[in-house]
DNA sequence: CAAAAACCCATGTTATACCATAAGGTATAG
DNA sequence: CTATACCTTATGGTATAACATGGGTTTTTG
């Protein structure tokens, strides 16, 4: 029995004409053991897929409706723009999901897909635009040293 | 056995002459698993419908009961303003329910009606209004993120 | 009796479950 | 140390089931 479960590692799988790709095992192996489903949405900071677990996204659900007020505008965006989006995807006897036209488009992936680990989520990314971002991700955390030490008192 | 039962996605539907719609696959199967029903009502802040399951709605009347007092002018208020909109929508062999005349009007539904996850809840859109309103609520969030992480500490 | 709502059936489309194959890696036996 | 058998995973194709939607019929209701 695991006692963590953290999307890693960084996949090339092919897309094939229905939209079909691999899910990562290691990522199957994640959903299997919580019992929960994939599900994706837009990233709302990039030009790509995003994924993470049902068991999070309700954990999100009742984090929102903790923190706003039942009639609150805020929770309204929030869940209009999250769960909007959101979809659920099962994954058929060999591990694969079929993504949606619109989530395709978005993230500008046609017959190739990267799958990038984030921990307790993941991304999808057209090769070429993952391989620039993470260039960029580079570049910037060596000019900009991240502290995590002291995130505690972290704006 | 899911363990979690989140209303997600955008999915779009005819409505027939009758007023009759589809509810979405995915919905049905969260109704079904809850053994509940599906509520519906005028949403009290966008102009669409909004519907839930009964269960939540029980759950909301606790909440007002417990929020609020016994004799007070805003319990009156509120519950009048849900429950005396609120009405159960069973749908037949075919997972349609039949929406009435007064919510299609609120709603500016004639024959296409746009069903939009919100988690625990979801609002049925007229698809030129949920098409403007989604554009508005994207532009507000980016330029104002939500900051769900301190949330215990939010208003 | 008229209108509406619930029920039933039919159809095209789409997604999903399943099968087969290929490719890569690992362990075991020669 | 190498070759072979086995296992896992990725990928392509296909058949089946599920779904959305239109139309009609019966039952309920006012």
């Amino acid at each position: 029995m695991r006692k963590t479960f953290l999307f890693m590692d960084t996949i090339i799988n092919k897309v094939d004409a229905k939209g079909r790709v691999s899910l990562p095992s290691d990522y199957r192996a994640i959903v299997k053991e919580l019992s929960t489903e994939i599900v994706c949405y837009r990233s709302l900071t990039a030009p790509c897929i995003e994924g993470c677990t049902e068991e999070l996204l309700d954990k999100l659900a009742t984090d929102i409706e903790n923190a706003t007020d039942f009639f609150s505008e805020t929770q309204d965006n929030l869940t209009n723009l999250i769960f909007g989006d959101a979809k659920r995807f099962t994954f058929d006897s060999t591990g694969r999901i079929m993504l949606t036209e619109k989530l395709l488009r978005y993230a500008n992936i046609t017959d190739t897909a990267v799958f990038v680990g984030k921990g307790r989520k993941f991304q999808i990314w057209n090769p070429e635009n993952w391989e620039k971002e993470e260039a960029r991700i580079r570049a910037e955390v060596l000019k900009n040293r991240p502290t995590l030490a002291h995130k505690t008192e972290a704006e």
